[in-house]
DNA sequence: CCGTATCCCTTGCGATACTG
DNA sequence: CAGTATCGCAAGGGATACGG
């Protein structure tokens, strides 16, 4: 079970990037993330089209590229809580003119855009 | 042949973007288009590892979000110059900004970079 | 010069059910 | 509460050869 890439031979530094955040659901989870601490429960519920497979992975891949930490309180009930490091916190800007951009285009075309809970 | 999604219903501004300048060559071509306007030739030259067939792909698709205009001039021999419309270029400041956050975690990592010619 | 066509393989992703 | 396990499909992508 390894994380993606080799990375051994040069690349470019876009898909680098590309490479951490990229992926249907990665970009999205940072963005959340950007406004503060949540925790699993709650990035769930912010993104209810997220199955609980596909957000562990892509949370587990973000923690293995060291864009997000998960500190874990072995307590009962479990509570688990995600963060962006200062690495993952650096690319929000990033994405945050990708979404800007892309709520401009949306609202041309008069498309429905979803911005709370989602 | 339909051109990947069919936005009828609500979707998430970053999402939207994605899917437009996401996968894996997408923003790596629109990049390079960003230093103006180029011939198919050209662009494949600049990305070798790009097979022919990958990078037609991509760029019809740019094409039919109306990221890229594609100009054909019928002549022997052919020729074919791409270049990036207005919506297309508001994006190349937020690619940078990735290429740029990428340059730097792979520079900490003393990781070998491809500027030129990739 | 600027692509297409074909074949095939891998990976991503989804649904559903279950657990410490 | 915060995940795993299992199964399976479908899209994305690579290699190679050919065409207007």
């Amino acid at each position: 079970m390894k994380n993606k890439v080799a990375e051994t031979k040069a690349m470019c530094a876009v898909d680098y990037a590309f490479q951490r955040m990229g992926g249907k659901y990665k970009a999205r989870i940072l963005f959340h993330l950007g406004s503060g601490l949540m925790r699993y429960g709650a990035l769930r519920k912010s993104m209810p089209d997220i199955t609980p497979k596909m957000l562990t992975q892509a949370l587990r891949e973000l923690e293995g590229d060291e864009l997000i930490s998960r500190k874990v309180y072995h307590e009962v009930p479990p509570k688990v809580e995600y963060q962006l490091t200062p690495v993952g916190t650096e690319l929000i800007p990033s994405i945050g003119l990708l979404c800007e951009w892309g709520k401009k285009q949306m609202t041309k075309k008069n498309l429905p855009i979803v911005t709370d809970f989602y």
